[in-house]
DNA sequence: CCTGGTTGTTAGGCGAGCCTAATGATTTCC
DNA sequence: GGAAATCATTAGGCTCGCCTAACAACCAGG
């Protein structure tokens, strides 16, 4: 149906707004890393073939079918991710490049046949829940107050994007299931505790990892 | 490294060479389902940058890179098979677009991991060897002497590429691992014995199915 | 020998997708 | 209200990878 570029763009476009409220084409090219006339003629094809609408602030909208694809890209991708880590054993923090190629492969009866062998899960190895999935609630880890333990629930796909961040994450003990206790929120930097140690964490950390309420 | 357009091409020349010997352009525009000047192009491009290399007759080779890249795609291609049947349970005789896609979405390290998680398999779904491995000697089912029996060993690749051709193989009983028996070898059809049944096969089938010595 | 089939290449064209540089059009902020 | 920032678009250019039409080179067979 769709190339892979664009299937690239309904991703992005489906990420951003689900993580960050509205899309606007500036977004995507920071986003998705091209230059703005790029995603300009980009977002016009798409809106040519019906994907998406433009409004008149310029936002950028999944139409029905616009939707309809960029949902089956995105549980594609969290779909793979699923099967690397547990069938192939890769590393939790390290299947987003390798699922970026494969979502792009996987046909519509290899997206069932995949649902059925994994026991029809409801997140990715990150916490993402698949479309249609209605998610639990999260809050940043900003939220929680001095003293206050919650679960890590979920890392949004958005930061994948990071180089070495989930690695990072997974190197400080932090990862989608893990408990762990708020102690201070400095400037530089947020002490938690995690399974007993205690660990220093980056502050953007605050903003992009989203906890159990 | 290489583009999926490249990369097909390489596919392509790695099977025509093994199946069938020389390789020239034209027959690589004929089992690709290209135009001529878009192959002659290709080859170029490939030539340009190390893969291929063309002799006095036009003819052409696989560079040592050429080889390990196409190689690689092989093999991806034939583990992608092989999962698809026995991980995700596909019918052996509806792999091949699936897998098509697929193999270039493989990484290295998913290459590495399919194999073990695998068993290291020797051959694909339709029996044919992974690169590098020794082929076991076949011969064409035209080669059997009437009331001969012997195991269907392989289907080579490039009649994947005819549609419903397996489909077709697996609706008569023929399929990777069964023995059959030879009866008559007329003009119009080859009649055959498989567990038991007696079956007509296409006669083009004497050319397409190889078997055990 | 020359004619017909096979093969390869040239020429010219097209869409997808990217780029930079420059220009318009808004919005925001002082 | 005007300057600065943000955003979108135009213009022009590039590679890749395909196409058709036309031509050139070859080989085989009557």
């Amino acid at each position: 149906m769709s190339s892979t570029a664009a299937e690239e763009y309904l991703q992005a476009i489906y990420t951003l707004s689900d993580e960050n409220g509205h899309v606007v084409s500036a977004r995507l090219a920071e986003f998705l890393g091209f230059s703005a006339p790029a995603v300009s003629e980009m977002v016009h094809r798409l809106e040519r073939d019906g994907l998406v609408r433009l409004d008149d602030h310029k936002e950028v909208h999944l139409t029905k079918t616009g939707k309809t694809q960029a949902d089956s890209i995105v549980r594609r991708h969290r779909l793979a991710e699923r099967f690397l880590v547990e069938v192939l054993g890769f590393a939790w923090w390290k299947t987003h490049e390798e699922a970026e190629r494969l979502e792009h492969a996987m046909s519509e009866e290899m997206e069932a046949r995949m649902i059925t062998v994994l026991g029809d899960p409801q997140t990715c190895p990150h916490g993402n829940p698949m479309p249609g999935v209605t998610a639990i609630p999260t809050r940043p880890l900003d939220r929680l107050a001095p003293g206050e333990r919650a679960r890590v629930l979920r890392i949004p796909d958005q930061f994948e994007h990071e180089p070495g961040f989930l690695e990072y994450l997974d190197s400080q003990g932090v990862k989608p299931g893990v408990t762990l206790e708020l102690i201070e929120r400095g400037p530089a930097h947020l002490r938690v505790a995690i399974e007993g140690a205690e660990r220093s964490l980056r502050p953007d950390c605050g903003q992009k990892v989203w906890m159990a309420l």
